[in-house]
DNA sequence: GACTCCCGCCAAGAA
DNA sequence: TTCTTGGCGGGAGTC
């Protein structure tokens, strides 16, 4: 029921619906909370004035000027005073003494109305947007339907009808409220906000948003190398444009979306922005984007030749006022993230966790239970995303269905290779290779793999499981590992490279540490760097990084960073597990990263193709000893056992690693046994001399993002993970992203993973795992020769995504095996500017060819294969080219909440 | 001086 | 044609 206040006024145009509006409900409590300023709003109810509903009936005799301005609000906010300010302007003898007296007043007034008139922070949208919550339950009764009467709303809350605009339209963003009619929408509350924000990241992901950020962020970061590579950014931004320039609307099933310009100027609506904004968070980890990063992203999807000042500023502003909105949710939080180039606003999302795929079900259940008419009906994923795009958004779903047709063929041919005694190394060799380049792309498949597989699975539970998982491995051999994946930290860590320090960091957002391995010598130059940092070492060597679930410790480094884990969550999960008894080869890895949730940041890494010396040294034997199991067999496999992981979700964690351990062990090694060995070997294999391996600041390598959710999944394949460093002092501003010089990662064994579409991806966040993988791949299958049939599907997917022009092939290169996944992906592509003003090389301008080019970009290596000069890391951590560009750990991120 | 973001003009679009 | 929406950017307040 109303509140008094909430009458509809009397003058209401909106009252004919008056029915409705009557339903209008509060929330009792938070109108306690919000008392005073609700009570200071409902004042004009008694009072004569009212907010006119349009600015036409103010009457401002006098141009609108500060001061006519201020007269107007001051009548406003007291009849008499308008009287007074009447019977002057009526006695207009306007006498000097007269005017002199009125100006005196006025200016009392005026001194008074400021007292009075708390600050401009008192007006601002967010605490208007508190005032008009406080209006409404955060979760109506179904039964009970809360109508929104804009014009009420603005006399009650004694605003410009343009603010309320504002805020519905965030709100409608979030399926908070929908729109009936003119001046008329409807309270949802929160019901829908559970699947707003799962369908928002579904989207977000889809849209490779996270990719963005980073390329974002790695053009920001090669400007400080070379301020010319401006052009390169915009390109960057440009990146997603064109993919998302259409993108529309993210409607909920039910959820009828009604605005009036819906259908004209949308892509330019507010509600579209801030739906957009919501998705950096989602796909961000962690979940903090800058507004400069925002703002460029929402530019770049609109136009890029429009990409200047102006239109940023536009945005920004714009940004500032969602902002505020979902900041009065409480849905972000204001901080400030600082780096070398100063302090930058940025917001850090404080709502609930979303989990891909997990939560439908959940939303489903709860919308069912107790939601509004609205959402009630959530039908499957598959009808959710669909009906994420009843409209424009329809180019990404005929997108996905291509791929999906796409990934079906490549699953045959995995069977095919399955059935077929070909070396598993030798294909998922091939698949890897052409992974890394494009491994946005790539990134669709395995969602769309998933959702195939989603809607066969029978129980919305085993869905919501599997998309914890979000990489639904076959889980094979179950046994292997007894510790719960949560409370394993990390992936097996080749014994061989047990020289390598690991170095564990918070995960803030997810609540996941990662760990990175960094060489003896190196640990030290990561310490200087930040001194928060916790070196822990492991037996694991080579592997990159391990994720592990967070600790205290790790938490209390992020905390400090002011970036807040919710890792709390899970407490229990041990740092320092980080070293699995299982081992976890370099199955194990690739699983991990496979995980396209596992690996969110990491697809800028950055690589040199000089490393090939190095690589084909150090992996030498290595190489040829590893089996990995990469083969799509095992993809398959994982494929059929979807449901059996489903089912088994208590047992996902042990499967998982016994999945991985089964991969690696197709390889005939033991697995408890061989454990050690597996890691070993594996790890010799993968190996990467530290010093060629390339890592731009600002980009983490989490072994394996273990996603929202999976991180049971994920600590079994973080073990040969690669782990993001994620490194308080040098995460980047936007997501979080930790910038660490190459050198400090030492990467390297990054076991193969399994290119199964599923594992490649569901989210951006895969991408990054991507660049990991190809390593391990490439290093496992470099030395076979086998013909590689994944590799001819790959090809043939890309080049129906468009990522590689038709007839361009993705070789299965030997050299490229060894190589990084950046430095393959040039291998592939041309060398773009931007990596060769990294390295301070001079090379003919590299046209950027989209995708291609941005995907290359994104993963290119300091230096292109050609290109790449020899990097050498100094103790500070600054590495240098052969060239003698530096590169120096960047962007010390600080994030400080305000 | 930079950051925030309020404010309201005015055009697009709906009724 | 009227009225609702909301894009947009000036510029004031705040830091």
């Amino acid at each position: 029921m109303r509140p008094a206040g909430g009458e509809m006024g009397a003058g209401d145009k909106e009252n004919e619906h008056s029915e409705p509006c009557k339903n209008v409900l509060k929330t009792p409590l938070k109108q306690v909370a919000t008392s005073q300023l609700v009570l200071t709003e409902r004042q004009p109810e008694c009072q004569p004035l009212t907010t006119p509903p349009k600015p036409k009936e103010t009457p401002p005799a006098d141009p609108w000027t500060p001061t006519s301005n201020l007269k107007m609000l001051i009548s406003a906010a007291s009849p008499e005073i308008r009287s007074r300010e009447q019977r002057r302007q009526l006695s207009d003898s306007s006498s000097e003494v007269l005017q002199t007296k009125h100006c005196l007043q006025e200016h009392l007034l005026a001194d008074e109305y400021e007292k009075s008139q708390p600050s401009r922070k008192e007006k601002s949208l967010g605490l208007l947007c508190h005032r008009f919550l406080a209006r409404y339950p955060d979760y109506p009764s179904p039964s009970q339907k809360s109508y929104i009467c804009l014009d009420e709303v603005t006399e009650e809350l004694h605003v410009e009808r343009r603010r309320i605009y504002d805020i519905v339209n965030v709100l409608e963003s979030l399926h908070m409220v929908s729109r009936l009619a003119r001046n008329r929408y409807v309270w949802h509350g929160r019901h829908n906000l559970p699947q707003t924000l799962q369908a928002l990241k579904k989207v977000g992901e889809e849209n490779k948003y996270i990719q963005q950020i980073q390329m974002i962020k790695k053009r920001e970061y090669e400007h400080e190398f070379d301020p010319d590579s401006e052009r390169n950014e915009e390109m960057a931004t440009s990146f997603g444009s064109r993919e998302q320039s259409e993108m529309s609307f993210v409607e909920l099933p039910g959820v009828e979306f009604r605005a009036a310009s819906v259908n004209g100027r949308k892509y330019k609506s507010l509600r579209v922005m801030s739906q957009k904004f919501v998705m950096l968070f989602l796909v961000s980890t962690p979940q903090i984007v800058s507004l400069e990063v925002a703002a460029k992203i929402l530019i770049g999807e609109d136009q890029l030749e429009d990409l200047d000042k102006s239109k940023f500023k536009t945005k920004i502003r714009r940004l500032y006022d969602i902002a505020n909105v979902l900041s009065s949710l409480k849905l972000i939080k204001k901080v400030h993230v600082t780096e070398e180039r100063g302090r930058k606003p940025a917001f850090k999302w404080t709502g609930p966790e979303v989990l891909p795929n997990t939560q439908d079900r959940k939303l489903e259940a709860t919308s069912t239970a107790c939601s509004p008419p609205i959402s009630e009906s959530i039908p499957s994923k598959e009808q959710c995303s669909k009906a994420l795009f009843p409209s424009k958004g329809k180019q990404n779903f005929t997108r996905h269905s291509s791929l999906i047709k796409l990934v079906k063929s490549i699953e045959n041919d995995r069977r095919k290779i399955q059935s077929a005694p070909t070396s598993p190394v030798k294909i998922s060799a091939s698949t890897y290779q052409s992974l890394p380049v494009f491994p946005n792309t790539i990134a669709q498949f395995p969602a769309i793999t998933k959702h195939q597989l989603e809607g066969q699975s029978k129980t919305a539970e085993e869905m919501q499981v599997k998309c914890a998982l979000s990489l639904p491995e076959a889980v094979h051999k179950p046994e292997t590992s007894q510790q719960p994946a949560l409370s394993q930290p990390l992936g097996v860590c080749p014994a061989s490279h047990s020289s390598v320090s690991p170095v564990i960091l918070p995960h803030p957002q997810s609540g996941v540490s990662y760990a990175i391995y960094l060489h003896p010598s190196q640990a030290h130059t990561v310490t200087t760097y930040s001194p928060g940092f916790m070196l822990q070492p492991l037996p694991c060597a080579n592997v990159t990084g391990i994720k592990s679930n967070n600790s205290k410790v790790l938490n209390k480094i992020t905390t400090e960073e002011g970036d807040t884990q919710r890792g709390s969550d899970e407490p229990t999960k041990s740092l320092v597990t980080e070293e699995r008894p299982e081992t976890k080869s370099e199955t194990s890895s690739q699983r991990c990263l496979k995980r396209s949730q596992a690996l969110p940041e990491n697809n800028l890494i950055k690589r040199r193709k000089s490393d090939e010396e190095s690589l084909d040294t150090s992996l030498g034997e290595s190489t040829k000893n590893e089996k990995t199991p990469f083969n799509s067999s095992q993809t398959n496999h994982e494929m059929d056992s979807v449901q059996e992981e489903r089912q088994n979700e208590t047992k996902t964690v042990d499967q998982n690693v016994a999945s991985c351990c089964d991969q690696c062990t197709k390889e005939n090694i033991p697995e408890d046994e061989d454990k050690i060995k597996t890691k070993q070997d594996i790890s010799v294999a993968f190996a990467i001399p530290a010093p060629e391996t390339f890592f731009p600041s600002g980009y983490l390598i989490p072994l394996t993002h273990c996603t929202h959710g999976n991180k049971a999944e994920c600590s079994n394949k973080e073990k040969a993970g690669v782990c993001s460093v994620q490194h308080t002092a040098y995460s980047s501003p936007i997501t979080g992203v930790i910038s660490m010089p190459a050198s400090e990662l030492k990467t390297v064994n990054i076991p193969a993973f399994h290119i199964t579409p599923l594992n490649i991806m569901l989210s951006p966040n895969s991408i990054a795992a991507a660049p990991v993988l190809s390593n391990s791949c490439l290093n496992s299958s470099s030395t076979s020769s086998a013909p590689n049939p994944s590799s001819s599907a790959l090809n043939f997917m890309l080049q129906h995504i468009g990522l590689i022009p038709a007839g361009v092939q993705v070789p299965a290169n030997p050299v490229l095996q060894h190589m990084p996944l950046s430095s393959q992906s040039e291998n592939i592509s041309h060398s773009s500017e931007s990596t060769s003003m990294q390295e301070g090389k001079p090379s003919a301008p590299k046209e950027p060819h989209e995708p291609q080019a941005v995907a290359e970009n994104f993963f290119r290596t300091p230096g292109g294969p050609n290109t790449e000069p020899s990097l050498s890391a100094n103790s500070d951590g600054t590495q240098r080219t052969s060239q003698g560009t530096l590169y120096t750990p960047q962007r010390k991120l600080e994030v400080s909440e305000d």
